[in-house]
DNA sequence: ACGGTTCACTTGTCCGACAAACGGACGATG
DNA sequence: CATCGTCCGTTTGTCGGACAAGTGAACCGT
């Protein structure tokens, strides 16, 4: 688990610019002639973020693997270990370490939830609009469900039943039901079994579906029809009906944006922060 | 510019569990009985992080604006620099903040570039095999081709006529087009006009199409089978027909995959790590 | 052998310091 | 008068050291 070979600048005086970028910018290859490339120095503490990172790309630390303590990491980088700890905190954020019991830090592979959190955050920035959510669920959506429909297990049927129920007795009530509607759909395309399909729709499904908690209270019998589409698809998932999956969770999708017309919310506007402060620890 | 109000802990000794859940376990709200919550002491840096991370997503921080110095900073949120420092380290991974022009911090908005950075790392950490990534990109791509179709205009369509002839001359050279590919694609899926949609595909496409160049080499005839379908996906596009563009590009991300077969490629393997050291900076 | 106590270790935070680079003001020069 | 070079305050990057509180494991008493 040693880490050494990659020490990144034995004097202990402030010198970033030594040794940092030797391996880049000194040999002239392009026959071109002399113009200098950007010579981006890195500061030192991107340099050790990149240094562990290149270690758990390719292997040598394993997700779960205990990262040595911050002052023999910076003992073995040659660095101090307040630049050490700055190096720590870029990856923390990325979701290559994180902190399992408290104090130690691990290797750890990021999740599609932190990532998406950050790409939902971005997408909110860009003012993001209800109609660019939906455009692109509508491709994904249907998609995912025709090919769930021959891949998904029991459990997953299982699940999606119980919240299916859950989610009409929470009608009954009268109560909100974003958020199982979310499960539902993630469900479906976690099923699907392909990270990439899982990551590339739920930054937008965290805004699309919640984008419809005005609209359920406005239509009080968009939650009905919410309960029979899912109900529909959900048979065509049992039932191995690769059409019958795809074309409802299709009129699914489409009558979710015809509610939200209806409901005289405006499609073509930036979407509001879902006031997303839920810290969903794992307690 | 100020963001005054937002001090973190007034006291000078090493204090981190006193002031930073002031706001959240104090009241007991629910009738059920007192058990208490996680009770989730977050270190100050993230406290300072998340603060600054408030200022910009409600608009107090305009993208653009100058954050306050470090010093400045820390003595507003009554904390010592260093913590302040690794507030903002965290804050410069996730893109929220930026360095313009060397040493002052700009408030920003993360772009696809870097979200997309850290998916396909994550991807690649997840072991996401060929198929994957194509399962994806053949429900994104045509559907994409067939949207811009109607939208596109003429300056991406001159750009994608530029991209064509640099990859026809690069074919005839011999030399690798990977770079050309992906910039086709991306440009098409930019002229949907949606960055939901780009940021869904982007990550996926990074993976992918560099996965094709060693197909490039074994297959000779498949570089002049790439630069057909191009030529017939942006003929399409010109003449704005929605399903020739989409059925062409359908054709071309069909034999994408034949052709990465046909090399004799494993598409049900974990891809491999593009090489990607590059650094494209903004020149 | 089991439960409680102790102690080295680790993290979070703070303090102070200084070299280098940047940016803008100031002054010199053609 | 405009352009250029120089100087100086400001800011960042890095270092060293310090200490309180929490963790985990060894240790010890019953």
């Amino acid at each position: 688990m040693s880490a050494d070979g990659a020490a990144v600048d034995p004097s202990h005086a402030p010198a970033r610019d030594s040794a940092t970028q030797a391996g880049q910018g000194a040999g002239g290859e392009d026959g071109d002639s002399l113009h200098f490339r950007k010579l981006a120095v890195a500061p030192t503490y991107r340099v050790v973020a990149e240094t562990i990172e290149r270690e758990i790309m390719e292997g040598r630390l394993q997700p779960g693997d205990r990262l040595p303590s911050e002052t023999a990491l910076a003992e073995q980088l040659g660095v101090n270990r307040s630049t050490a700890r700055e190096g720590l905190r870029l990856l923390e954020q990325t979701g290559l370490v994180e902190r399992k019991s408290g104090r130690r830090l691990h290797a750890a592979i990021p999740g599609h939830v932190e990532l998406s959190t950050r790409a939902s955050r971005a997408l909110l920035l860009q003012q993001v609009t209800f109609i660019d959510l939906h455009q692109l669920l509508m491709a994904l959506e249907p998609a995912a469900a025709a090919m769930a429909a021959t891949t998904i297990g029991e459990d997953d049927l299982a699940a999606l039943e119980r919240n299916l129920a859950e989610t009409e007795a929470r009608v009954e009530r009268g109560e909100t039901i974003t958020a199982l509607d979310t499960e539902f759909h993630e469900i479906i395309s976690a099923a699907v079994g392909n990270p990439a399909w899982l990551m590339a729709r739920e930054a937008a499904a965290k805004l699309l579906f919640p984008a419809a908690d005005p609209m359920m209270s406005r239509l009080d019998q968009a939650p009905h029809r919410l309960v029979a589409a899912h109900r529909r698809i959900l048979d065509g998932l049992r039932a191995g009906d690769v059409e019958a999956a795809r074309e409802w969770m299709r009129k699914h999708i489409i009558d979710f944006k015809r509610g939200y017309e209806l409901a005289g919310l405006p499609t073509d506007r930036p979407v509001h922060h879902p006031l997303n402060q839920e810290k969903d620890e794992q307690s």
